[in-house]
DNA sequence: CCAATAGATCGACAGATGTCAATATGAAAG
DNA sequence: CTTTCATATTGACATCTGTCGATCTATTGG
């Protein structure tokens, strides 16, 4: 059985009139293609990691942080820290402004709302 | 130790009567605490394979599907399949119901909405 | 009972990932 | 220019992860 998401995805109505949607009713209209998974997949390991959670978390809390503010609350070391600080950017969470010497960090423009979602996942 | 730059980050304290603060404004009131984070990242780790993203929205689109037909779509071999339908379910994302020789997927029940947000985080 | 089949588990292996010490880079201060 | 400090990068290491062949377990059908 080969699922096609081009033009073989059937629903309910296929079926006739029997539109049962009492305990299987697909949640999405169609399986991912590969480029998509793979996409979403890199911004989900991004977030796999606790870590970089209360990266995120610190970030959002205040808006916006310093890099060396992150070594302490995280009990990591400071090659650490900028190793999960770059993971963070390439996945498109964050961004950082560089001002002297230091770096601050913020939630990217237009992510906000994934994020505040992402750290608030236990609850809904 | 906190670095008070020269050009302050004048960051207006939260919760009383909301100042205009455009550009700071916190996203959530407190960090994550560790027990949270870890839990979190557990569940994001479980998403960030592009094989378990498409073995959920398969079952997502199918409402339940047989684990024998994760195989082709797949392409992976089936200890491969039963290896992340266990790392799924163990995140509480899905559960297998067996029913003969055959083992029924689906969205654990309570999870339809998290799901269907997650394989959809591209387009909020 | 035995044979066939769906799925789980085991063992091995390559590649990815988190971590830190050492070092490099780059900007401010003397 | 030299020093100092905040970050980035490199290199090494241990651990984790995805994968599959082989094998074990459990259920169905003779």
């Amino acid at each position: 059985m080969k699922v096609d998401t081009k033009d073989t995805v059937q629903r309910d109505e296929v079926h006739g009139d029997e539109v049962q949607t009492e305990c299987c009713a697909p949640l999405t209209d169609a399986p991912i293609d590969d480029s998509v998974a793979a996409e979403l997949a890199r911004t989900y390991a991004a977030l796999a990691d606790p870590v970089r959670l209360k990266m995120l978390s610190l970030i959002a809390a205040s808006g916006e942080v310093c890099s060396c503010d992150f070594v302490e609350p995280l009990a990591k070391s400071q090659p650490t820290v900028s190793h999960h600080t770059k993971i963070l950017a390439e996945a498109g969470l964050i961004d950082g402004d560089k001002r002297g010497r230091w770096v601050h960090w913020r939630v990217r423009s237009g992510r906000e709302d994934f994020v505040r979602r992402v750290l608030g996942a236990g609850s809904d």
